[in-house]
DNA sequence: TCCCGGATCGTCTGTTTAGGACGGTGCACT
DNA sequence: AGTGCACCGTCCTAAACAGACGATCCGGGA
């Protein structure tokens, strides 16, 4: 009775998938990972296995095994898990992610930003114009609002990114504080 | 004779800080890492005693050792090193990191954007503001190319952010595309 | 001179994450 | 019944993280 199972980002995420599903197994969590929040927080699909026996040792899930076959493992919430995952949502952090961004330390040791851009420009495109069109399906359904909130930010971002990259690709060289819309 | 030493961007960050430093100590690149790079790129200082010292047997590293003292160990670049950070420089990426910004990721799972934005908003303006006084100091140092660069990276992302959360706390729940300078 | 305190500098340990190799299971199609 | 592929799960190694702890240096006071 240790109580002493430490909480960790992986550990919300598994709790809150497996709050919207209901009951999950691992691989559930894995598809819905790749899916959707993989995009902005993505984590090896071991950790998807490995978190939920954490989590069940520490009385925050519980586990359900299929009887024959594949002998699934199904998880769901116990009051401990679901307490835990509303009071982490319920506390606002004021923690700041770092870029962390391989180009941008490329470029700071010295290489040329505008290789760089052209190797980043397109990619950062085809991703804005991913997200973009995610966010046309989803801007109807309801309940959505979490996802699209966090989606609406990743697009801000790789947009902001095409722009950093683009003005790279121009050489410019004195100011390139850019006001466009 | 394994040569087999695998270089991560952990590597080049220690190769790097050395390049430009000519001879360092680990204490050394700490310090470097609190006051630049880490902004953006942050690792434990343990890792700066590891790492050389990984570099130093595949041979990227020559270690001297100072005789008395604290007996601190010296480090600079071997030719391989010098060699493997310039390739590395010279290898545009088109990988993308991804947010992974806590904030983002309890909204996504349901946490109170306008609350969240309250705990977000005066962190970000104080690290955009930081940011920009930064910037004005080093805007005339010349050779400072790559970590200017680096920084305002960071600025316009950091203005992004101040963007995103001051739309969250207006509660905007329609269409919330800033089209603001 | 000796001792003390804080700043400087370095090491160590346990846990979590990263990343992928590898191995079973079940179904669809012959 | 056999075979191939998608589905599903486990395992292993290396690296990163986070922070406790220890040692050294230097200045000031008893």
């Amino acid at each position: 009775m240790s109580n002493e199972t430490r909480l960790t980002p992986t550990s919300y995420i598994v709790l809150g998938l497996i709050e919207a599903a209901g009951e999950a197994t691992p691989y559930d969590l894995k598809q819905v990972v790749a899916r959707s929040l993989g995009n902005f927080w993505s984590l090896p699909h071991a950790q998807l296995y490995a978190e939920p026996e954490r989590l069940t040792a520490g009385g925050h899930l519980e586990e359900r095994r299929e009887e024959g076959g594949r002998r699934r493992r199904y998880y769901k919430l116990t009051g401990t898990g679901r307490a835990a995952l509303r009071e982490w949502l319920a506390e606002p952090t004021a923690e700041m992610t770092e870029l962390r961004d391989l180009a941008i330390l490329k470029v700071f040791f010295g290489a040329d930003p505008q290789q760089m851009a052209a190797a980043q420009l397109p990619a950062r495109r085809a991703k804005a114009a991913e997200y973009e069109e995610i966010e046309r399906n989803l801007a109807g359904v309801e309940g959505a609002g979490g996802p699209l909130l966090a989606l609406r930010a990743g697009i801000v971002h790789e947009r902001v990114w095409v722009d950093f990259w683009a003005g790279q690709l121009e050489g410019e060289s004195t100011e390139g504080r850019s006001g466009e819309g």
